[in-house]
RNA sequence: GUGGGCGUAGCUCAGUGGUAGAGCACCGCGUUGUGGCCGCGGCGGUCGUGGGUUCAAUCCCCAUCGUCCACCCCA
């Protein structure tokens, strides 16, 4: 007796019932992005190991303890990609295409972290990203919010989810502010939690937005991130919170917003919902402008987000929405004798009347049992071949949706009939 | 990695130290050419797994695995 094989542990399989939500929601994100001028890059899931330290920070928990990294045949070490940023930048890179500004893509694809699961967080997650290379303004930092902002609002989601906004300044100001924060809170070490003593020397920053409500005066008296800017940051910052105004987009200033990957620079943002328990950030980006140099390309700036696909899935889900297509019409063979000719007429009503949903019943059945098949597969429409229909060349219609009365088409004229009869929907 | 909750039918869950039930779903019949509502019948479980206590364990004990939630971290 063998044992049942089970999915890995944090990596669920997506069933049909959800694939509706699923197929909204990317659809509805590709038409968005299109619309604001990006093209789709994939990248593959499997990278070289060193292409993730490189740019995450080797002292993020991401690379220390979250990867999937293993040794290939040849003992390199590869890893399965965690986040999608990395990758994009190395295509851009290894194939030159940073030569002209402002290059616009975006991704969608599995990411993989090894990580206890949770309510929104598994070790196999899906994102869809946006990145765009090679423009140093707020101007793009406002378009590309402007467009996650249009896309909530386009899922019916926008009035669940505030845009909280920070500016880490240069990498310089970043490093010099990090410092200063960590002096600070060394002195008051004594105060520190256990997982803020840990992270004081390892990515102090982080201690900003702990959850600890004991911790939370000691942060409200540390040094602030804003004073630490340098006058073009500052203005970088401004510009860019003036133009949101200009497009009515709100936001709020959080000054702990200090994000988990290394590269970030300026502008840092979270779009964070109450409504999905403790994982709440369900778009999250910003400027990461020496991150391109760090892989030893040209210093083109550089800015982008990604969104949690599964966290905008259970969002859309809370919505007693439908996206599920119903099929138009449901074939019932009411002689088995006529099984040939009933497949052979559904293709005819395919090639007709390609937008409709067609079914055939299989696996014949009592007319009873197909009529059950028929309600449940919610068609609109019931047709009925028998050996009576046949003989007069004709077809039983019946409606399962309405009061309309049941009748009899030929099947000569069939299809113009459902044509001019059927509803769009 | 840490803490807590939960594992009984496909799903949601009851239940008892003497090897099990409901609702929903599914199949059939009531209508030998008509679905939905209703009625009747049926299919379906090694009670997560392994060990221990006991005459006897789904129930008590231990371990283990899985799952959920939270911490950590992050989309």
């Amino acid at each position: 007796m063998s044992e049942k094989i089970q999915s890995l542990r944090g990596m669920p399989d997506i069933l049909p019932a959800d694939a509706p939500l699923w197929q909204h929601l990317e659809d509805t994100a590709a038409a968005v992005l299109r619309r604001y001028g990006y093209a789709r890059i994939s990248t593959p899931i499997l990278e070289s190991t060193a292409l993730f330290t490189r740019s995450i920070g080797a002292a993020t928990d991401i690379v220390e303890k979250e990867m999937y990294t293993f040794a290939d045949r040849h003992e390199e070490s590869i890893s399965m990609r965690p986040e999608g940023t990395a990758s994009v930048v190395r295509a851009m890179l290894q194939h030159g295409l940073l030569q002209t500004p402002g290059q616009k893509v975006w991704y969608q694809g599995p990411m993989f972290r090894y990580e206890r699961p949770q309510r929104g967080r598994m070790r196999q997650f899906h994102q869809i990203g946006a990145e765009v290379f090679g423009l140093a303004g707020p101007d793009i930092d406002a378009e590309l919010i402007a467009m996650s902002a249009r896309l909530w609002s386009e899922l019916g989601i926008l009035g669940q989810l505030r845009l909280e906004l920070n500016s880490l300044g240069s990498p310089a100001e970043r490093r010099q502010y990090r410092s200063q924060l960590h002096d600070w809170l060394a002195q008051h070490r004594d105060s520190l939690d256990e997982d803020s003593q840990r992270r004081l020397d390892t990515n102090p920053m982080r201690i900003l937005d702990s959850k600890n409500p004991a911790m939370q005066a000691l942060i409200e008296a540390a040094p602030k991130l804003s004073a630490a800017l340098g006058d073009d940051s500052r203005r970088h910052f401004e510009q860019l919170t003036g133009m949101l105004d200009a497009m009515g987009i709100a936001w709020q200033h959080n000054q702990r917003l200090v994000r988990g990957l290394d590269y970030y620079t300026h502008t840092v943002f979270e779009w964070v919902t109450d409504d999905l328990g403790a994982q709440g950030t369900v778009c999250a980006g910003g400027r990461y402008d020496g991150l391109v140099a760090l892989h030893g390309g040209p210093e083109v700036p550089g800015v982008g987000f990604a969104m949690g696909e599964e966290r905008l899935v259970e969002l859309l889900g809370q919505q007693q929405r439908d996206f599920g297509q119903r099929p138009d019409i449901y074939l019932i063979i009411a002689d088995p004798q006529l099984q040939a000719e009933a497949l052979a007429l559904n293709e005819r009503l395919r090639d007709a009347l390609p937008g409709r949903i067609v079914l055939s019943n299989l696996a014949g059945g009592s007319l009873r049992a197909q009529f059950k098949r028929a309600d449940r597969s919610q068609a609109q429409i019931a047709l009925v071949l028998g050996s009576q229909e046949w003989a007069a060349g004709e077809i039983t219609v019946k409606w399962l949706r309405s009061e309309r009365a049941q009748t009899s088409v030929s099947l000569a004229q069939l299809a113009d009939w459902l044509q001019q009869n059927m509803p769009n929907n």
